[in-house]
DNA sequence: AGCGAATGTGTATACGTATTCATTGTATAC
DNA sequence: GTATACAATGAATACGTATACACATTCGCT
């Protein structure tokens, strides 16, 4: 394959020179409609797409978004790749795509300077990564989502954690539980907090106490929901309701209940929290905060893009509301 | 924030020519070891990393590798993505990546125009999409990974479809099913048509018809596998065996087999394809052939990368087995 | 008719790096 | 002691584009 034709190329044999063909692609107003036309024509016979790297050279733009995750293969934050990806396309971005947890810091932190990208996404923010704060150290656009962190100078889009929790919470004491286990994550970052928290409140506002032996606190993994659920439902007399933090622990407490042979929702009723598509499964059919991805989403790269084109705009926090999916894990008890 | 210092500015401060600072850089060994020395003190100090963008125009390389998905979402997908992420970073090279669904395809004919990235990885192939023929057209190196195609000219890593359907079917009729359901996928590409046209074989070979009502076929998703159960169990006289080409679609199944009240394994035997880390769950406990989707992908990454170095090596295309992942979806009759 | 403004185009340059070429200094060979 | 190879470095240039600047032409208005 020759080496692709460049504007120098197309600018001889349109007959102009290389600046005007450059002000066309550049939809520079100050060229003459008839050689635009002209021009364009030769554009498209030669197939020509610029250089992407000299345009970003010159330019300092180079039309794409960083993206920063963990995780991929749980469903949620799966869900949440494929409508970043969708948003970022649908505006013209590429995404460069990192995992945290493959990729050592140090490389990281060589991405921030190469200037490779026009911004961030990060989407697992925890207090201690230090991931936001290089970020920001560099003066790169940076939009958290999903995960913030409180007080921090950074444009957030996250969900109403805590609203979410405290509807999950209400909506069983509602239903008359009193006795609730709660299988929550180690507070790394707002997002595991709040949805510990919120639930807490709910339970305290109406008077319900949760019993220290129906709190357990577990890792990410679909194992720890099942090993959780043993535990608390192996038990003379297990808690009538869990709830849990994410859908993946959710599943892993629905397994580990058919593992004890307790029924869901008859003898326990279990929430979870994203609401993802897996939660509708008939396997699971489980009753979920929902977590608003695509407004998320949409709403990140909106504050992204704005901060871009304006480094010195105040940042902002979006908190978008979180409402509860009903479904057959959690049933009618009146 | 300032701009990031160029390699001029570290010269200027080692007290060396800006072309000595590159030489250091790229390792050329016609430097002073003392200069050498005294310029990646410098460059230490100063926090340095060079602009990729001007790297990459100078060399022509990006370190980049740009990987074409489709349904991120989906179980096997996401653990191929993390798999390529995770090879793709622990070799240095950045991934950028495009959900095929999203971009559409005049999108990802620039990309192949502008010299972003150093290679393709595609994970989707189908015979009618151009999106092989394109890439391969444009000249840039090219791996398919887990979908191929036959007869192309490209490099390619996948399973062995073929033979793992086979040893399904032949497992199943080693246990003694004559009945057997198939719920099958359009042949989109080489990887559904074999994981259809092995399992048929195995039945062939040993004798066992499959009446053309026990065989479904369906779309990807997992509504499409719980639709093709009830229709298949249903029946007066169901199937005692089902097999499906993904697992996704086996979910699905077990799912249909649970909303009609079909046991699993009791009442009729699933076997998936992929084994995905869900495959495993207690909701589904799915037997399922294997996909070694770290040896396809670190697999393919290193052709990739070979091409890239030498553009005119001879194609290669590499099958790896499919061994069966025996779990409680089928369990021995005898 | 004349003059400033507006318009269209070309020339030249810069982005930051890698690399060729020229130059200097030093070691080796005769 | 000179000629020559070689090592080390700097100066200059190119990658392909966008854009500031200079310039020529046309337009609008008195």
């Amino acid at each position: 394959m020759a080496r692709p034709p460049t504007s120098r190329d197309l600018a001889r044999l349109a007959g102009v020179s290389q600046a005007t063909v450059s002000r066309v692609l550049t939809n520079n107003p100050k060229v003459n409609p008839e050689t635009r036309a002209r021009v364009l024509q030769v554009l498209k016979d030669a197939n020509y797409t610029p250089n992407a790297l000299a345009r970003a050279m010159k330019t300092g733009r180079t039309d794409t978004i960083g993206v920063f995750m963990t995780r991929v293969t749980s469903p949620f934050h799966a869900e949440l790749l494929d409508e970043i990806g969708r948003v970022l396309s649908s505006t013209g971005l590429h995404m460069i795509l990192w995992n945290i947890e493959h990729d050592p810091e140090e490389t990281v932190a060589e991405v921030l300077h190469q200037r490779l990208v026009d911004g961030f996404v990060l989407t697992s923010a925890t207090y201690d990564s230090k991931l936001h704060t290089m970020a920001l150290a560099s003066g790169t656009p940076t939009v958290l989502l999903h995960r913030g962190i409180d007080e921090l100078e950074c444009d957030q889009v996250v969900g109403d954690n805590w609203q979410g929790a405290y509807d999950a919470g209400k909506y069983l004491v509602d239903h008359g539980h009193t006795d609730i286990g709660l299988v929550t994550l180690v507070h790394t970052g707002n997002t595991s907090r709040d949805r510990d928290l919120g639930f807490r409140a709910a339970l305290a506002d109406a008077g319900v106490k949760i019993k220290p032996s129906n709190v357990v606190s577990v890792g990410v993994p679909h194992a720890d929901g099942h090993a959780a659920a043993e535990k608390l439902l192996s038990r003379k007399k297990p808690p009538t309701a869990i709830y849990t933090v994410t859908d993946l622990l959710a599943f892993g407490i629905l397994d580990g209940a058919r593992a004890v042979g307790a029924r869901v929702p008859d003898d326990v009723w279990v929430i979870g929290f994203d609401n993802t598509e897996m939660a509708a499964w008939e396997s699971f059919d489980l009753t979920s905060v929902d977590q608003p991805t695509h407004a998320i989403v949409e709403t990140g790269v909106n504050l992204l893009r704005q901060r871009i084109a304006d480094p010195d705009r105040p940042t902002e926090t979006v908190t978008l509301p979180c409402p509860l999916a009903i479904r057959g894990s959690t049933a009618n008890r009146h």
